[in-house]
DNA sequence: AATGAATGAGCATTCATTCAT
DNA sequence: TATGAATGAATGCTCATTCAT
C-alpha cells in the first residue's frame, strides 16, 4: 500500500482537471478503496477508513458529504475509463485500418482490457459487488457505459459478419459468448489464481483461439 | 413471494432428515433469503428480517446463534446440492453409458445447471456476493465442492480428449473456457435479461455449439 | 425528582388507557421532562437523558423512534388537558348555572388554570419554548386547542356583554386583555418569583379586580 | 432580508463608537440574527451561519471567540437600548413636566416600546428564548436592566398614586398588571397576528383605557 | 418455542473550534 | 483579516445479541 497504486494516479489525473485533491483526501481514497474491496461497502466503517488513512473521521465528511458519495467518487470515474477504447468517432475506420482480422481485433481487446483490469482491479471488484445494491450505480452504468459500448461492439460484430469472418448469430448472442469468455479469463486470472504461476501468453492464445473457432465459419 | 419457493422445499427436505423446522423458523429463512439477496448480508438487519418474517427479534437468535450462522444455514446446503450431479462413484461408466458424445454431455450439464440456477437463484446470488467476505464460506467451497467437482470434471475432459472429441488443452484451461461460457449464459439469463423475451432453446443451442466448435478438433 | 410529579401521574393515566408504560419508559419520560425544561430540546442530548434515567441510550429509541417523538409524547397530551375546562357541550348553561357574575367566572378560570400550571409547569415551559421551532406543535395547537378554547371563550364574553356586565369591546380585544393579565399573573408566579413569599390570595384578588374594573361599565 | 434592518443600523452605531465592524462581520451578525431567531441558539450551527453570511467558517471565530460570544454580542446591546427611556437623571421632573396624567404617560410608554419592539423584534425574540438557558444573560438582565427600569417605574407609580391618579396597590402588583397588559399587546401584535389587518390606533386606545380603568380610583 | 424489553458497542454524520497559510 | 482544511468529541440513532418471562 506504500507504493502509489496505478488506479490512484489515474484517479488523480482525472480529478486534477477539476480540482486539486489535498494530501489527506488522497489518503482517504486510498484507504477507502482498500477497505471497501476487502469488506464490501456495507461492511466497512468510516471510522476504520479514517484510521487507516491516518485522518480524523470528520475529515472524510469534509470532502464527501456521505459514505456513499465517497463510494461513487471512487467508482464513477472508473466507468468512464471503461468505455475509453470505444470512445472513437469513426469506429468502422479503426476496424478496417487497424484490425483486418477478427483475431487481431479480439487479441487487441483482450490484451487491452487485461491491462485495464490489472490496473483497476480493486475498484472493479468494488464496482461489481456494489452494482446490485445501488440504483445510482446501475443507472449510471446502463445509461452511459452499457449503451455506448454495446452499440460499438455490435457494429464490430456486424462488420466481421459481413466479411464472413464470423458466423451469422444474433449480435447479442455473439456478444454474450465473447464477453463471457474474456470475463472468465479475467476473473480466473485475478480472482481465482492471482498468485500462482500461469503462462499468460499461452492462456491468452488459448482463449482467443477458443472464441475464434467457436464463432468462425468452418 | 407468498407461494412456497422451490429452494425452500429443497431446504426443508434437507433439514427434515435432521430436525424438523418450526413454522416460525421457515418464515425466518424465507425472509432472510429475500432480504439478504436484495441488500446483501452486511446491509441487512436482523430486525428487518424479523419484521418481514413476522416474528420477534429474539426468535431468530433462538434458532441461530448469530446472524452469520443464519447466513451459513442458508448457503451451505446449496453447495451440497451443487455437487449432486457429480456425486457418483463410477463417473466414467456414467459418461460411457449415458453421454457418448461431448455434445450430449455438455447439453445435459447445461440444462441441468440451468434448472438448478432457476430453482436456487436467490441463494446463489447471496452465495456469490458473500463468498469474498467470509473465510468459512470460501474454505467450505474450496475443500468440498470445488475439489469434488473439479476432479470429476477433469476426468470427463480427459475422457473426451482420449476419444478425440476434444482438442488437447490443459484441463484447467478447457474447464475454464467451458465454465465461463455456461456461467455467462446463466448470468445473462437470470441477472441481465430476467424478464425479457428470450428464446431459451435457441440460446442453449448456440451456447453448446460455441463450446463444441471452440474445443473440438477441426 | 424522587417524588412522583403531578404531571407524571396525569401522563401515566392518559397512556394507561392505551398501553402500559414500562418502568424504564417512565424513567425516561421523567428524565426527559427535567432535562428538556432545563436546557431546551435542542440543547439536550439523548445520552444525557439516558444517563439521568438510568437506562441505556438504545432503550430510549426502542420506545420513541426519534428524539422529537419523545418530545411530542410529552407535550401533546398536555394540550388535551388544556382544553378540559372548555370541553363542555352546553357552555352557556354552565355559565348561567354556575357563574352568574363575571367575577365568579374569572375567579374560577384563574384558580383553575393556576392549579393546572402548578401541576404541569415543567411541561408548559417546554411547550412554550418549543412551539416556535416545531411546525407539528404549532399546527396541533392551532387546530385543536386554540380553536376550541377561543370559540368557547368568545361565547362567554358575548354572554356577559349581553348581560351588561362587560363593556362592548371586540371579543378578540377583550380576550387579549383578559388572557394577558392572567398569563402575566402565572408567569410572575412561576417564573419570576417562584420561591419568594407572595400572598397568593391577595394577588389573585388584585388581578381579578383589575380585569373587572378594566372591562366593566362604570 | 436583503435591505438593511433597523436593528442593524442601531447595532452598527453602538459598535461604531468602540470599533469598526468589518464588512464580513456585519454579514455574520445579520445571518446569525436571522438563523438564531428562526431555529434557536442551540438549534443553529455556526457552519450554517457562515454559509448564509457568505464567509468562511473560521471567519466567525476570528471575530467571536465562541458561538456564545456571538449570541451575547447580539443580545447585550439590545438590553442597553431597553432602558433608554428610563435613563434620565431627574425622572420625577420629566414626569411632572411632560406627563401630567397617567394616561399620557402610559400612552407614551406604550407607543415608545411598540416602536422599539417593531425595530428589534428578531433580537427580542432571541433574547426571550435564550434567557432561561444562559446565566450570563439572566444576570446581565437582572443586574442592569431590571433593576434600573424597576426602580424608575416604581417611582412613577408612587408619583401617580400620590396624586390620586392610581389606586393604592403594592408597586410590584401594579407594575405586573401594567407590564402584563402591554407585553400581551406586543406579543399579540408581533407573534400572533403579525400580518393580519389590525387597527393599531384603536387597539392602543383599548389597551390604555383598560389599564386606566383597572387601576384608577372610581 | 417464543417473546420483546433491554443493552451497549458501534454507526454515519455534525459540531464548534483551531491553525497554518 | 480571511480562509478552509483539519480535528475529535459529541450527536442521534441502529445494531446484533441477551435474558427474564
Amino acid at each position: 500500500m506504500s507504493d502509489i497504486e496505478p488506479w490512484l494516479t489515474e484517479l488523480l489525473r482525472l480529478n486534477d482537471e477539476e480540482e486539486k485533491m489535498t494530501d489527506k483526501q488522497i489518503k482517504i481514497v486510498q484507504a477507502a478503496v482498500e477497505i471497501f474491496s476487502e469488506k464490501g461497502f456495507a461492511g466497512s466503517s468510516t471510522s476504520e477508513i479514517a484510521q487507516k488513512a491516518g485522518v480524523a473521521e470528520g475529515t472524510i465528511f469534509r470532502h464527501y458529504k456521505t459514505k456513499k458519495e465517497l463510494l461513487l467518487s471512487i467508482v464513477t470515474p472508473m466507468m468512464t475509463k471503461l468505455i475509453a477504447p470505444f470512445a472513437v468517432k469513426d469506429f468502422t475506420k479503426v476496424l478496417e485500418a487497424d484490425y483486418p482480422t477478427v483475431e487481431q481485433f479480439l487479441r487487441a481487446i483482450t490484451v487491452n482490457r487485461l491491462e485495464f483490469a490489472r490496473k483497476h482491479f480493486p475498484i472493479i471488484k468494488i464496482f461489481m459487488h456494489e452494482i446490485p445494491f445501488h440504483n445510482e450505480l446501475r443507472e449510471q452504468f446502463k445509461e452511459t457505459v452499457a449503451v455506448l459500448v454495446l452499440e460499438k461492439a455490435y457494429k464490430a460484430i456486424r462488420h466481421f459478419q459481413k466479411q464472413g469472418q464470423l458466423i451469422e448469430l444474433p449480435e447479442p448472442t455473439a456478444m454474450r459468448l465473447i464477453v463471457s469468455t474474456i470475463m472468465g479469463f479475467l476473473i480466473t486470472r485475478f480472482l481465482l489464481v492471482p498468485d500462482s504461476e500461469w503462462d499468460e501468453e499461452k492462456e491468452i492464445d488459448y482463449t482467443i483461439k477458443f472464441i475464434l473457432y467457436g464463432l468462425s465459419p468452418r
